[in-house]
DNA sequence: GTTATAAGTCAAATATAATTAACTTATAGA
DNA sequence: TCTATAAGTTAATTATATTTGACTTATAAC
């Protein structure tokens, strides 16, 4: 198939692919690839994480492959339950390089 | 209605509603709010927006109400045109008090 | 090799988000 | 006040995301 590795038969699940470093401003695909290296690394398999979130298969795998026709609420359950979350950043010309924000929007 | 403003009939839009601080973990709601507030402070009424990215002008008021049940595709679509995007925060027990993620996750 | 589990895909049916159009309410200018 | 625009809601329809169940493929233990 492509990157699995690790334990299988006793141990939960597979391998855990790469963590892309994802304190800057991300593209779905990066998102996605961080959900499914966060869930590898929690040794949860696809069905462990849509039977706990009564999320189907399908969508998970949706989601894990970075496909955005999904509904907001089921990516928020997933990375609640992962124990990721969004901050905000505000890429206008005035801040400067990558700021985080806070008060000083427009 | 209740927190409107500043110019219209000439200059575009309304008010523009305090911007939260959002470089932490938050809410669908507070997203919802820090959208409402740049897009008035850009001086864009919700019709401007929802023309701009043909999304339907109900569908904008719920991404802007902190429904969830919305399409993550439509929510991306007006973050970006308002310049806003997401960074990602891993709230696992070993990492330091609300530090960014890079590498070290799971 | 065989076997068991995880990943991933698929089509049909269901659930529901999005659109449309019309409408009401609220604001700010004249 | 009156007027024009923005905000927000609503119902009916359309579009599509989700579910279900079965299925194939890939991995890793034996």
């Amino acid at each position: 198939m492509g990157n699995l590795a690790k334990t299988n038969r006793t141990g939960k699940a597979v391998k855990a692919t790469a963590m892309p470093n994802l304190s800057e401003r991300f593209t779905p695909t990066q998102l996605a690839e961080a959900i499914t290296a966060k869930r590898t690394g929690m040794k949860l398999s696809l069905v462990d994480v849509s039977e706990a979130l009564s999320i189907s298969k399908p969508t998970l795998v949706k989601i894990e492959k970075g496909n955005t026709n999904v509904k907001l609420t089921n990516l928020l359950k997933v990375m609640e339950y992962l124990g990721l979350s969004f901050s905000l950043l505000c890429d206008d010309a005035t801040s400067k390089e990558g700021t985080e924000v806070s008060d000083d929007w427009y």
